[in-house]
DNA sequence: CGATACATGTAAGAAGTTACATGATTGT
DNA sequence: ACAATCATGTAACTTCTTACATGTATCG
């Protein structure tokens, strides 16, 4: 079962919290997660998709006054798919597939699998970031002599997003060692 | 007229030299480039987009043995397009919008509209990058209670993905004044 | 009463994905 | 003869975008 970025960001915020379309919307056009379509015409479809497959499940709940509100909650079979996608390896090709699947996958980790998930996720993420920006360095190195100065600093930017995500991995494995002194996962 | 960004980099690509769609694909599936799509069945029927509406010709050249290639060029109209879709201006918004198209406009700002063309991109996609990244921070501060630490970590990667862009204008910026020098734009 | 926020949806169209089809030429 | 590479495309399907439609309740 192959779902949209949409359809898993909806999975995933479900899973913290029974929600309607609308309360869902409002997430995602209030914060950051707008990148992942904000517009009713993707949203409403997605959960009309994902309740069809038997994922999520709606009821009309009759709250105080105004107009009847559906309110979306995952079933066991979502709960199922929702932590097979989340415990997908992150490798390398995961990575140059794109990491805001990954990044997505991140935010839900820790409170769908555990912190010991979580953190494994980030040392998994360093290790391929770490095999994968020396290719690219490699690559703008050989074809240095045949890119326009343009060509070149936008490769440059590319290479560098990617270095900035393994310093952001590197802090994120630092944080999680802080707070777990004490305590134990998940 | 509203293009993809697979068509605006076929059209940017065709600027710079006449490429039949295999040509044009083997730079998608050998360079970074492929994250605008290297499936046939995406550039194909863009190619054929563009050709219906104007903005490319096709040839077939019968080039010594081999099957017909169709080589495409851009006609007036598409280099009237190409040259509108660079010169927008760089604003917060496209910013916020995503940085993908951004990088591909630049990566063909300099070739199409000239080195003065290039810097100026470059001045304002810092001017929005230095407005739009404290309010990020802020806003991650005043969520800060109410995030779990994966969410948070997660917008913090976000964040610093745009303080890497920063990082990087201002060091293109640089690359450019040094390589002026001496010579003049375009 | 009219504007605004709440709340859910549909319709038309654009553009991508995967997989397949087709055919010419070259190398083994 | 067969596989590989060159080269162009189509078909079915999925999903998103934009724009619109609909209806309730509250506030000034």
């Amino acid at each position: 079962m192959r779902l949209s970025l949409l359809s898993y960001a909806l999975l995933g915020l479900l899973e913290q919290q029974p929600s309607s379309g609308y309360d869902l919307r409002k997430i995602f056009v209030q914060t950051p997660m707008w990148s992942y379509s904000d517009s009713p015409g993707a949203i409403y479809p997605a959960l009309a998709r994902l309740e069809k497959s038997g994922l999520i499940r709606g009821r009309v709940e009759a709250s105080a006054g105004l107009r009847r509100r559906k309110v979306f909650r995952l079933t066991s079979a979502g709960t199922v798919e929702l932590k097979k996608w989340l415990g997908k390896p992150v490798s390398r090709e995961e990575v140059i597939r794109g990491m805001e699947e990954l990044m997505l996958r991140f935010a839900f980790t820790e409170r769908v699998l555990g912190s010991a998930a979580a953190t494994q996720f980030l040392k998994d993420l360093e290790k391929a970031l770490q095999s994968y920006v020396p290719t690219l360095r490699e690559f703008l190195e050989t074809q240095n002599e045949a890119l326009p100065i343009s060509g070149r600093l936008a490769l440059e930017s590319g290479i560098r997003g990617y270095e900035s995500q393994l310093g952001w991995a590197k802090y994120a494995i630092a944080m999680y060692a802080e707070r777990n002194k004490g305590g134990t996962s998940s």
